[in-house]
DNA sequence: TTAGTATATGAGCATATACTCACATGCAAG
DNA sequence: CTTGCATGTGAGTATATGCTCATATACTAA
């Protein structure tokens, strides 16, 4: 049976209308790059007190620098990622940058990931 | 100055109070791990496919595997961390495994984060 | 039991990425 | 203009990770 030496699962001849559905209700291309980027960002340790610190106060480099106890190189790598995935902006005031979350998205991702959390027994 | 060798930012100096708020109102370490893992899970492009089909409708793995034309063991990889995380769970009928998300938070998650893509302009 | 199907897993490799270091840029006050 | 502080950036390195391949496990049907 030529079908079988294809596809051996016989599942995916039975249920190929899931896949078809799937396919059609599929994130268009760009819309899943950007999407995947964003919790990508979100997905880092650094990157994620970043985050939750600026969802409370803004901040500047050298304050998060000593909170997050890294080098002032360290966060501006992470904080231009931030920017370009429109994460975060920034105000100036004299020579120094104060950084916010860009919207309130931000913080609601993750609340909500915390809820996920404690709604966990273990 | 001694306090200006140890820490050159005189900003950090001036804004202790903003990184003391941070740090008390930072997560737990071990809630922090348990986040960031969320989100690093939902920031590879598979397993936010993986997802985002599963919030759509329940699937097995070679539905997964047919779906996004990857190997069923490359699929069954990412579903053991899915459901590590408790991200995703599984029901068995017959010999077959099909996986749904463990709860809504996680399509909250995803829907929020393409509400914010959709906020933006570019 | 045995054979067959569906899924899981361990090892290994190729790529991605988060940090450090050195240096560049930008702004503000003289 | 020059000086100094705050931040940005490029290159290099060490680690993390997503896939493939081979094999193992779990369940069903006979």
């Amino acid at each position: 049976m030529n079908k079988l030496q294809e596809d051996a699962c016989l599942c995916r001849i039975i249920h190929t209308d899931r896949v078809e559905k799937a396919r059609r209700a599929a994130l268009e291309t760009r819309e899943h790059q950007r999407l995947t980027n964003i919790f990508k960002a979100m997905g880092d340790p650094t990157r994620l007190r970043i985050l939750f610190a600026l969802s409370q106060e803004e901040m500047c480099v050298c304050d998060l620098a000593a909170f997050l106890d890294i080098t002032e190189s360290a966060v501006s790598h992470q904080l231009r990622m931030l920017r370009q995935l429109y994460l975060v902006a920034n105000r100036r005031q004299g020579p120094v940058l104060y950084y916010r979350l860009t919207d309130e998205h931000i913080s609601r991702l993750i609340a909500i990931g915390l809820e996920h959390l404690r709604d966990l027994n273990p």
